[in-house]
DNA sequence: ACTCACGGGACAGCCCGTTCTT
DNA sequence: AAGAACGGGCTGTCCCGTGAGT
């Protein structure tokens, strides 16, 4: 039962690695892939190449840590605690308005789309990633969506795919524009949509 | 009655200028600025440096240039003929089908997207233009809203910037997932999306 | 009798062609083949390269040319008058002496060194021409030499071609070192050396 | 007893520095600074860029060290051993003689030759190496004919200055002379010329 | 565990020599 | 004769990954 395998992070190692993701992440995020160079990254957190090369075997690699990194504080800051909403409507709701109101986890901006842009061309490994985020993030929307439903709160031919979908493209479109405008309105008008759609969706029901 | 004024491109540099942009154009929309060499362009053109130099001084301009073309065909591509339609409302929801059914006018996506999302950490020339480029089109969208309520088809309380940039971002978020997952179905439910929001802005106006 | 065909110069290209020598020649001179770009001869001719090409087919033949009129100013300079001098033994004497305070025709120094140094290498036409140029010249030393014996004024076991040699060798290392130095004393040495010379060959002619 | 200091050279950094030299060294100096370029000398080294531009940071700062590295070759091999002759004078006729019969130590020609007329009108750097190699030998001739007329080898009154510069100007203009008619018999004039010049030097003491 | 030297490779921007059109 | 156009080469910089040393 106990682990005598080195548990989370214990070791000097360990805990570079985690530094070096953690000054990494925000670079990668704000500057892409290609923008961003094993140099900065040696300035940002102070090693030498050797330092990162021990830890990472490649620049590709190490992108791929510094997201998983990105999208591990995303998903843990826009989680939130839903259950001060009582219901799975609420919940919907809730999880828009965090969203909105809640600063990015990491400098640059939602990792998921500017990863999703980035490796449109190539980097199939770090597409996958994002994909897969997109699709777990697009499942527990629908995931609600469908309580919503069953809790009577959603009309019941409300297709819960679209919704999620709908829920996602909107967010992220607003983010784009509200990080090219620097301006939240962008942002607070996709929570005004959001909010109207479940609207119209709930008093459709009857 | 002869006329000795230069018409708008008739010189041979000129045309090797414009052969240039087209070749360029899909690869700054695809793999960025970073990523994309001046080399990839001298293998896509087949000019060498000093034949892409003397039109463009240095690779931002050419990029700048590239971006500039790529605006220019994407909107006209986007415009469609709206004459089609005989009601602002009906316009609007026209816009929105013809860009969820139209492909994209060069490879690699919607470049307001990707350049929105690439020059996020620098190029402020470059950033500008795709700014400039949304509010034209913003304005475009709540133009045609404010017809649609002077023409009583939608409540007289709309706010009109709120109607557009929901509509950009669930279009542009749209087209990021459906790149993502190489499927039409996320652009396929922002256009149900914003003609259900339609319906709903006029249903509500009575 | 009369030449109805373009004299010398006289058309406006022909007297083109001499002011792009004489602005070629002192450049080609000073910096060797390579050192020297068609846009320096551009700046200091104040013509652009169509007008250059349009009477030289190349750079190669432009250098060559501008070599050829190098030679020419320095060998008429270089001539003197050795009629004041009235025995073949002082025209000897007056033509070091002539040598050694004569200015370089073209700026640079003494053509026939620099282009026999910058051509040591490659360009084999060139060099035929310098090699013929000095061979002319030892010609003439030897030629004015071989009077001297023949008038009993140098011993008549002189090697006439030893004797050609040294005096160009002299002078022209002299001239090296003079440059370098920038400084006319090693000229002036090699005079003293000459005189010396010429002085022993001539006192063990008895 | 441990040596914590870096002797003349160990790392593989410093042998491949030298290796860049000795393959650099002929280049420039058959060819001028202008004539040779950095692809030259990588074709040369079997290097790429990144290691050479690591070991020097210009193609000047590598034509500098290269012709200190000819400077070093050319004087090591030049030296000769003078301990031979017994007296001051038979020293300098063995000087005569071994600059006479000894190959280049680099392929080209006298370095100190072709790099005083490549720099005559830039580069003030290795311009200013090249008259301090032209002093110092210069130095070494004077000294051993001061020695000459101390030991009443040669007349009192011999200018040693004078002399100096006459065997440099001598020589080095027939090595010009030789190189361009590929031939050895301008500097064997030279030779006889000097041994001439310091017989007669000898013989006027008494 | 980390530093630092090292070197292969690519890149941007510049300039050069030459041709072609005007 | 002007000058635009273009192929090609070059310099200096940067970057990535390796390996010796510590």
């Amino acid at each position: 039962l106990s682990q005598p395998f080195r548990s989370t992070n214990s070791s000097k190692g360990e805990s570079t690695r985690q530094a070096i993701l953690e000054h990494a992440a925000p670079l990668f995020n704000q500057r892409g892939f290609e923008g961003c160079s094993i140099t900065d990254i040696m300035a940002a957190t102070g090693l030498q190449k050797g330092g990162i090369y021990r830890h990472f075997s490649s620049k590709e690699e190490l992108a791929e840590a510094a997201f998983r990194h990105s999208l591990k504080l995303t998903l843990r800051r826009r989680r939130g605690d839903l259950t001060q909403a009582r219901t799975p409507l609420d919940k919907l709701r809730l999880l828009v308005e965090h969203f909105v109101h809640t600063p990015t986890a990491v400098a640059g901006g939602c990792p998921l789309l500017n990863t999703a842009v980035d490796t449109d061309d190539g980097n199939p490994a770090l597409r996958t990633l994002v994909r897969r985020a997109f699709r777990a993030w697009r499942r527990r929307i629908s995931s609600l969506a469908q309580q919503a439903i069953d809790a009577h709160e959603l009309r019941p031919d409300t297709d819960v795919l679209w919704l999620a979908n709908t829920v996602i493209s909107t967010l992220e479109g607003a983010v784009m524009l509200s990080r090219l405008e620097r301006s939240k309105t962008p942002l607070l008008h996709a929570q005004q949509t959001l909010n109207l759609l479940l609207d119209t969706l709930a008093s459709k029901r009857r």
